[in-house]
DNA sequence: GCATATTTGTCCGTATGTATA
DNA sequence: CTATACATACGGACAAATATG
């Protein structure tokens, strides 16, 4: 008995009024919220039985989702232990951290001026500015991670590739992983103003100026984000 | 009946004696190097029933491996019509070489000087130019491009990072996937020597340059293999 | 170290729903 | 529009591996 009970409450519901897709989707999906947005913390151990009385929805079936959630590493399958919501160690975090680094850094660097003459372009990252910033003065922390992830992932969405929007996903997902059991505000705040100043340089087309901003800002998020899970462990 | 005969045979076999690991995964794999090595052509599609037969498999499992290869864009997956070998589209295999763009540049730029002082860190990345070499001097085209592959994985596996190394594999199966039917020498000859003389510049600790010279072989890549998919179709 | 209980891994049979001829 | 084929989903069963006493 290692779940909490208090997360299994209204799944069954839930998952019956998802939209349109196959049953064991509409389990994963679930599940993924479930995870990111911390119900159930990193290391317990999801029961096959458990879990398919709950949701009402077959062993077989279930396990189809568990395929798919341990595809994206949000759980861990380990062969006939079961699965169980995955723990990032620091090394998998720098991991995440390295890959978007590649990607978001990529994806400034090319954009060149063309930023600086569409101000269309940047409309959905001032909204997320502007809401982590009304967020912040409100002390509604969680809000500011959440603006920042939309932040982050509407700056990669810039360049129109299927493939990286699909990465992010993949990296903020681990990454909500990462956040839970930690002080929010200490988490969050302090990237209010950095998105503002890296949108500053982007509008201004310094592309290359920003990109190197954006190294910066990664390399000190990382190093504040393993910090604070220090001091969160004897 | 839409999948041929001959790439059946033997799979029972074939499937029962891989190493240590779930049915499914077992399965999973199995499947994988079928697609990526062209035995089954895009577009095809792979029935539950017959495949389950064939493999020794309950449809359960089969299903379990299926998800695993949805999510890696080899299969696709329509709803109540059944799975089916991925079609990449032009605009498809130009995001895939999106991505390898992004990751692959980032990866050379940062490797700096180091590669210059340590030369062991670059040996797999000479042996694959050697085994290329060796393989278009015998007029063996498959095998140069097994070879160019290698040695695009082993480039990226100098930043060791886990994530990385996924991704560039997950980009290798749908590019094999592109591959199929083409002419193997016309789409692999050409980097035999654009990769010995990329090595050439990452030997020399000139990243920079290495990475602008990467930009410019990718961008041709793809120019030369959508021209050669097009002279493919009618 | 051993026997037992629990849980996962796998298979089968069957019922239902959906897409296509 | 009906019919058929197939994917989807379920529940029960047993085997295999692990955890527990």
């Amino acid at each position: 008995m290692t779940t909490t009970r208090s997360f299994l409450d209204g799944l069954a519901a839930e998952v019956a009024v998802l939209p349109r897709a196959s049953t064991a989707e509409r389990v994963a999906e679930l599940l993924r919220r479930r995870v990111t947005e911390g119900e159930l913390p990193p290391g317990s151990q999801l029961s096959e039985e458990q879990l398919s009385a709950v949701l009402q929805v077959s062993r077989n079936t279930l396990r189809e989702a568990f395929r798919l959630l341990g595809h994206e590493g949000l759980l861990v399958h380990r062969l006939h232990r079961g699965v169980f919501v995955a723990e990032l160690s620091d090394d998998e975090l720098a991991d995440v951290y390295r890959v978007r680094r590649a990607i978001e850094c990529d994806v400034v660097r090319r954009l060149g001026p063309a930023a600086a003459e569409d101000p269309e372009l940047l409309a959905p990252l001032r909204a997320d500015v502007a809401t982590g910033a009304a967020a912040a003065a409100r002390g509604d922390w969680s809000g500011v991670g959440t603006a920042n992830m939309h932040f982050h992932a509407h700056l990669v969405a810039l360049a129109g590739s299927p493939r990286l929007d699909a990465a992010t996903a993949r990296l903020h997902a681990e990454l909500r992983l990462a956040f839970q059991g930690a002080d929010a505000e200490a988490m969050h705040a302090p990237y209010v103003q950095r998105n503002a100043d890296l949108l500053d340089l982007v509008a201004a087309g310094r592309s290359a100026d920003a990109a190197a901003a954006l190294e910066d800002y990664l390399d000190a998020s990382l190093a504040h984000l393993l910090a604070l899970r220090a001091v969160g462990r004897p």
